[in-house]
DNA sequence: ACGGGCATGTAAGGGGTTACATGATTCT
DNA sequence: AGAATCATGTAACCCCTTACATGCCCGT
């Protein structure tokens, strides 16, 4: 359970509430890793019962009471010990869009090209928010924070996600073409 | 629900066991699409009481009776249906070795460099054989199949998945150089 | 004799998504 | 007036993984 260790991860920069740790995860973890506060509201409470983290309800005039979580030191040792294993094996992902396209070829032609401009758009708009927003969330953090280190960690897995979106342009823009003269 | 619909497409080619299945996911769809066995079945048994696929049983010496799985006309109508939806959206996928390195900034750097070496190799050799067998594999099929344009889509495919690794095989280079200068 | 291929499944649990539920404040 | 932000959660459901269960044949 990968959303844990993200949880504990985060917390190990400052304590947050689950409406905070879901802020930073779509800022920074997002095209890697997400999840929605209706799922990382009970894995929270499931860190906090296994004694990972501790909770302190802070009340707010006119909003409703926050619930600032903070590592314990047991939180702070599973989080090392996570660090420590070592990474992950490359796990085969799943992806809906080559799995319809691979079964594809018998919709008509100027569909599938008209389908694949579509996803060209889309991903240039991802790739040009990536290039935008993430650099500048990063210098901010740093910033805030002190990390010098975690900024080479953070720079490089943002190039990481933008290059893999790259990529798959480029694909794209291929395949546009061979669909177009050999389909 | 995405196996589904690869289990019918892969129906609409010829009828099919659950075991037929699984190995051809595993030669052709195994980098962006895949399933065990003990998910394939059940699935199978749900697509049958939907009326999606009906099945043949056949005796056989010596081996375990075979289940023939067939495409049905609603089985054929639910695949064109399928087809005809537009492409998913591009969805945010969850990479643990992302995850991973993005809270590894206090590692010991000769043990990150050592892990992602390590990545290296294993991606190196995941793409030897996607390069490798893949295309003799699509060939036979086109061959056993007279599907030239099935063939195509095929053959993109393939391309995609071979320019994501090598991608990634070039990102894993320039982060063992910038985490060997940098942290 | 042992491992791999053929061939089918069940059961339990983990992880994740979607929908639902509440309610005040602030911005447009 | 309506939408977004802050802030918390529950319940149902779906999909997938892991472990278990069976048993014969063939090649080395």
């Amino acid at each position: 359970m990968s959303l844990s260790h993200t949880l504990l991860g985060f917390l190990s920069y400052a304590p947050m509430t689950g409406y905070d740790l879901k802020k930073q995860m779509d800022r920074s973890t997002q095209f890697f890793w997400h999840a929605a506060l209706s799922q990382i509201y009970p894995t929270l409470q499931q860190l906090e019962g296994d004694g990972l983290i501790a909770a302190a309800t802070v009340p707010q005039a006119g909003k409703p009471d926050k619930k600032v979580y903070s590592l314990t030191p047991a939180g702070r040792a599973a989080l090392d010990a996570w660090l420590a294993e070592p990474l992950p094996d490359p796990a085969p992902g799943k992806d809906g869009l080559l799995l319809k396209l691979f079964f594809s070829a018998s919709v008509e032609k100027k569909t599938l090209l008209a389908r694949l401009r579509h996803q060209l758009d889309l991903r240039r708009a991802r790739l040009a928010a990536c290039e935008r927003e993430t650099p500048a969330h990063i210098a901010a953090t740093v910033a805030a924070t002190g990390r010098p280190r975690d900024g080479v960690m953070w720079d490089l897995i943002r190039q990481a996600g933008e290059e893999r979106e790259r990529a798959f342009i480029r694909w794209l823009e291929a395949a546009i073409v061979t669909i177009d003269a050999r389909l």
